[in-house]
DNA sequence: CTCTCATATAGACAGTTGTCAATACATCGT
DNA sequence: ACGATGTATTGACAACTGTCTATATGAGAG
């Protein structure tokens, strides 16, 4: 019998109100994710075939200038939502599932 | 054997991009929470002892002027993610879970 | 080396946001 | 009715953010 041991998903993990230092980095966090261009920049990095994509083809699917593009997607890899590497002279994405974890668990209020 | 169903807490929820009008919802929501006080507002009302706070005593715990308190409260009933209710001269929240749980959700990526 | 192209940076500007003091509103007690 | 008190609104201002154009950087190709 294949039984997987699995946490709880909903469970409240917050006890006890936080601290002026954690709210300030979760609401740094969060700020990240406050920006629809940045939302599909990083759904298209998730949705994609082989989970990364080159800077290259994204600039054309999001519509804004490619400095835009370029400020956004530094922005999520500074936070550490994506991953960036260099290959010649592409730049490919792919998310960071732990990190996205890290917000998605603080979530766990109520 | 005490054997719970759970759903996989992890599982990716996105298969596909999020559109236009998708992502500019999901940041707004998200800029909700991108900000320190709002942060700390919710976790108070979330670990409060019966489940919910007055607004009279949360002004000094923030230490922020009472319009600013207000004005934030204001934005996380607006959000959905706090709800509002008027006893009398006091206004009382408690966190709407299923509300949080939209945000969660959508953090289900990768 | 030089040209080309992908990406990053700089600088500027409009729009938004968080904050406060002052004030208004509303509800209870007297 | 009146005063006291909890909460909301207004108006103002500094700080921040997203966007663009223009330019710089950096790496492969010929």
């Amino acid at each position: 019998m294949d039984v997987r041991v699995i946490e709880p998903c909903c469970e409240p993990v917050l006890v006890e109100p936080l601290d002026h230092t954690e709210a300030d980095e979760l609401a740094a966090a969060f700020k990240v994710l406050a920006d629809p261009v940045r939302l599909r920049l990083l759904s298209l990095v998730a949705t994609a075939s082989d989970g990364e994509l080159c800077a290259c083809d994204v600039v054309d699917m999001i519509g804004r200038s490619q400095p835009t593009v370029s400020h956004h997607l530094a922005i999520l890899a500074d936070a550490g939502l994506l991953v960036r590497e260099q290959r010649g002279r592409w730049a490919y994405f792919r998310v960071d599932p732990d990190r996205v974890a890290v917000l998605r668990d603080a979530l766990m209020i109520a």
